[in-house]
RNA sequence: GCGCCUAUAGCUCAGGGGAUAGAGCACCGGCCUCCGGAGCCGGGUUUUGCGGGGGUUCGAAUCCCUCUAGGCGCACCA
């Protein structure tokens, strides 16, 4: 069932239309079609509860005056079944509708009855998505753009949910390629360099102190046994035994960052199954490849992108971007309805190729949408700083929630559409104080159980919201009258519509600033209007009232990935 | 040179072709004998704060073209 904002957008449309063809039929407005027109809440409340642009875009084909034709729209519609006080035209040809105050108030029994599911909605069913995020290199730790990704990645999978999707959150797992080989090298020149012979760490190759951490270990474990093997061999080994760590690590960061992936998806496991080379092959089959300078390349620009790329190397060895290939075909061929690929800025020239072989393949490039995230600067003192206070290297995923928490970290990285740069501030993120925003919207939760707190302390006790009861309970919903209340109500009812935007835009920033602005009306309102109160009624709608904040900006908090407390 | 992103208040940013373009922070001034002051209320902050110029439209911050400025790409790396 829709929420009770939807529902009277979808009725006060229907009376428009009825309105509209009751007056073409008699004559009254020489056109013969009603256009797309849209119902929406005016910017300022003076403007009434939804406008409506219906008489503007009617105006040419009518050859009438926009006023003149909402008018008469207003004055053929039937309200008598609806919220609706009072219909106005105003300004260049709006037809504006003043509802009755309480209109959206029923939401809040909506809200606790539906508890966590409020919010839910059924557009996405039947659809299965896939969001692939982070899918950091597994050669090192997670770095800031990652971090991004997967606050945001995490976000947008639960949106999704939320919106009914059948969502997949998957990591896909470079761990085939050159720099796996340049990985490989790096571990064996440390183990050679800790054993005191001779290393060397290739260019393109590792230098971190991590590497040498894998070396260190893995002798304490292994001691020096590999150096009479043959060099590859025991690359090979110290590669597995290095990744299996390194992603170990990257699970458990994410972990504490709060992040769970249902598919790590292994790139070597394509190689292994022979899919790149039978991606390869259908492409040569295609006609769309061909040979020059020794390397097999694929006719990219013929497909929307700016040039020809390398398929396979001279070398004979395939490029990431075969596998890449083979890797969004099998995306596809594991059912996907949708996919959609969290990628930073700087990768954004993979994108047209991508899509390219996809469609020379034979898939639809619509239903593929990658997701280009702009860089992270991190700010301390004042200054964008680089590295980490403890490491005193590159900041990591790790390094962030050890400085501000995950769930200012989460709330930080979701604050901004991810087209734009994020300034992330390490000083505001930690302050407690109301410049931070993070803390602010948690202290609302807070602040709401410690006024249910009280409650119970004090004995009072709440009407039972059993179903059976209902009839009785409407009554105290529509006891809050103050316009504080209306507001929140109001913003309330607004939930499962940031939903559906969030999802349709993909921009989980929205919930972000839907927290904002009702932990701030939620504040207004409980400076204005005290909830335990002698009268009991007035006490017992209050308190539900307050119960259904507390619900949304625990539903919003959980697609954050932030904590809800009850104590600060 | 080509491509992607960006340009809105002092700063960081919202803005689905609509009415007088908003929020947070900063700054200034107020508010608890009362449910948590980690809060609230008020003030846009010297004429027009949407980078400049064209265009489409009844209507443009929003769409198109162009110019300028910044970021990022343009590997037989990933």
């Amino acid at each position: 069932m829709k929420d009770i904002k939807a529902r009277t957008q979808q009725l006060l449309k229907e009376k428009i239309v009825e309105a509209i063809t009751k007056a073409i039929h008699e004559g009254a407005i020489p056109t013969d079609r009603v256009p797309d027109f849209y119902l929406e809440v005016p910017q300022d409340s003076t403007h009434g509860d939804f406008a409506a642009n219906v008489a503007m875009l009617m105006a040419r084909q009518a050859r009438m005056a926009p006023r003149k034709i909402g008018e008469i729209i207003a004055a053929n519609m039937d309200i008598s079944a609806t919220p609706v006080e009072k219909v106005e035209v105003a300004g260049p040809g709006f037809i504006n509708f003043y509802l009755k105050p309480t209109w959206a108030n029923g939401v809040i029994l909506d809200i606790l009855r539906k508890g966590r599911d409020f919010g839910r909605q059924e557009f996405g069913k039947g659809i299965r998505v896939q969001v692939e995020f982070v899918s950091a290199n597994p050669t090192g730790p997670m770095h800031m753009g990652n971090a991004r990704g997967a606050a945001l990645g995490d976000a947008l999978a639960s949106i999704l949910k939320m919106s009914g999707y059948d969502v997949t959150k998957e990591f896909y797992i470079n761990d085939a390629g050159n720099q796996i080989e340049n990985f490989g090298l790096s571990l064996e020149a440390r183990y050679l360099e800790l054993l005191g012979r001779e290393g060397h760490i290739p260019e393109g190759g590792y230098h971190g102190e991590d590497i040498k951490e894998h070396m260190k270990a893995l002798i304490e474990e292994e001691g020096d046994r590999f150096l009479n093997m043959d060099s590859q061999s025991r690359r090979a080994y110290f590669i597995k035994y290095a990744l299996e760590k390194n992603i170990q690590r990257m699970k458990q960061d994410l972990a504490n960052f709060g992040v769970e992936f249902d598919v790590w998806f292994s790139e070597q496991s394509l190689h292994d199954a022979g899919k790149v080379t039978d991606v390869i092959n259908l492409l040569k089959q295609k006609g769309c490849t061909y040979e020059k300078d020794g390397a097999l390349w694929f006719r990219a620009s013929d497909y929307g992108a700016g040039k020809d790329e390398v398929l396979i190397r001279a070398n004979g060895l395939p490029t990431y971007f075969a596998s890449d290939i083979a890797y969004h075909k099998d995306k596809f061929d594991r059912g996907f309805d949708r996919v959609i690929d969290i990628w930073g800025a700087d990768h954004h020239g993979h994108v047209a190729r991508v899509k390219g072989a996809l469609k020379a393949l034979g898939y639809d490039p619509e239903k593929l949408t990658v997701i280009l995230m702009q860089l992270v600067r991190l700010y301390r003192n004042g200054e964008i700083a680089r590295m980490s206070k403890r490491t005193g290297r590159a900041v990591t995923l790790a390094d962030i929630v050890e400085e501000v928490g995950r769930d200012a970290a989460r709330f930080f990285f979701n604050m901004r559409s991810a087209d734009t740069h994020l300034d992330f501030d390490l000083d505001l993120a930690i302050k407690t104080s109301d410049e931070n925003p993070v803390y602010y919207v948690q202290y609302a939760h807070a602040r709401i159980c410690s006024i249910l707190r009280q409650a119970s302390e004090q004995g009072v006790t709440l009407p039972d919201i059993g179903a059976d009861s209902w009839g009785s309970m409407e009554k105290y919903a529509y006891m809050l009258t103050e316009k504080n209340e209306i507001e929140l109500i109001k913003k309330l009812a607004d939930f499962p519509g940031e939903i559906r935007l969030s999802a349709e835009n993909l921009s989980p920033y929205r919930i972000t600033n839907y927290c904002m602005e009702l932990a701030s009306i939620f504040h207004s309102f409980y400076n204005s209007c005290r909830v335990l109160t002698e009268d009991r009624d007035l006490t017992a709608a209050r308190l539900m009232l307050v119960q259904a904040v507390q619900q949304v900006l625990k539903n919003a908090f959980g697609i954050l990935g932030i904590s809800a407390p009850e104590r600060m």
